[in-house]
DNA sequence: AAGTAAACCTACCGGCGAGTAGATTACGGG
DNA sequence: CCCGTAATCTACTCGCCGGTAGGTTTACTT
């Protein structure tokens, strides 16, 4: 019989500032594992290699650090992108290198795309309320760029109008293209920012000028 | 005091096929609103104004429950999209005719549409599994008009080959269409399936075109 | 009217998980 | 080397919720 009481059990102690980051680490884990609700908080906390007791001390109650989680995720996105976007750039090459940053970010963070995408819209309340605030910011951000096509090629203003509708739809794609990465890992995310510019950019371009689909219904004899 | 025992407390009996709906609406209406674990059984009971025991009794567990929900509020929104579709039209018609469809649905089931966006995807095991799947479906359906269109017009084995994604990519788009829809109700769902069908179909017919959007990087001097 | 089966309820149990009390140990400064 | 403080733990409480036991009422049948 070793006295193994005598062993120190965990790590060294580490100042405050290590231990959080490394909770909200294991936090983004868990959560992105199951979702808001099925995660506890003796899981993050034995993820983190720490007890329950620091969790709360340091990052307060489950709801807090969920949304700590969020924040700090959502800025590490959204700074993502916004490094790889110029803003003088050409409103196409905006959006090729937002798209490029987009899925760069969610092939390096898998974790963080899931919490931020699956779980929390699912989690009612402040949240959710945050989560879709910031995806309108997105939303409205590609809007931009899509209205300043049009203007620059003298859109008219019907298809401004539906310019949040289309930018709304273009975040969407990306983000189902997104999912869909997950299950067929095998494509660079350059390849998939070209699908998307192709389909979606082309699309715009004829807007643009005017040319649009419409339904041909089978003339009724 | 007057005998309040006397008074027959609840609506008369009811024949178990009944019931079972009135609990299945209820489930579908709870666990849109808060998500699976949010929900609790004795809320269902409450809005189905039943007890507890009958919601055990008529759909077993709350897993079966929920399980028995998603497969409801699927076969009703897959019926509905396909009722809409005939695939005799060309693929275009086709596209706009289940987009139509889809919108329409969503608009007339927004719990139906919330029960399966948000939360099936958020709940771990089978149900995800399922849903995933089912999604998928979705997804080589919209490729197969894809493809079958591109061959119809000598599509490249590269186009091909990407079909499904950008089959990916406009069930996404559509999807987070419909979320945009939420808080725009004042859009007529042909409109946004015109909005998805300009966007999306002169994409893929400038594609199919051989027409490709290309990043053109300054040139280095 | 009596019997029976199905519909329906009240009232409870057991466990899980959020959150806490309070002791304990390591490190830095004197 | 010793003390204070910050870091850390063990070991609990307590409410909520999934699930159930067992009885009661209604409605149909004969």
């Amino acid at each position: 019989m070793q006295e193994k009481a005598k062993r120190p059990r965990r790590a060294r102690r580490l100042p405050r500032e290590v231990r959080e980051r490394q909770i909200l680490d294991a936090a983004v884990e868990v959560f992105s594992a199951n979702g808001y609700h099925a995660a506890s908080m003796d899981e993050v906390a034995e993820v983190a290699e720490v007890s329950k007791p620091m969790v709360y001390t340091y990052l307060g109650s489950k709801e807090d650090l969920f949304a700590k989680c969020i924040r700090r995720e959502a800025k590490r996105l959204l700074d993502a992108v916004a490094e790889g976007v110029d803003t003088d750039m050409p409103p196409d090459m905006q959006l090729w290198s937002g798209l490029r940053s987009f899925f760069s970010f969610v092939g390096d963070n898998r974790s963080s795309w899931l919490v931020l995408h699956r779980q929390a819209l699912s989690v009612g309340g402040s949240f959710a309320e945050e989560i879709s605030q910031m995806r309108a910011r997105s939303i409205e951000l590609v809007a931009a760029v899509v209205v300043a096509t049009g203007t620059r090629q003298g859109i008219g203003e019907e298809a401004e109008k539906s310019a949040e509708g289309l930018a709304a739809a273009l975040v969407g794609a990306a983000e189902s293209l997104a999912v869909w990465w997950l299950d067929h890992p095998d494509v660079s995310d350059g390849l998939l920012a070209s699908w998307l510019m192709n389909l979606v950019w082309l699309g715009f371009g004829d807007l643009v000028k005017g040319e649009v689909w419409t339904p041909n219904f089978p003339a009724p004899t």
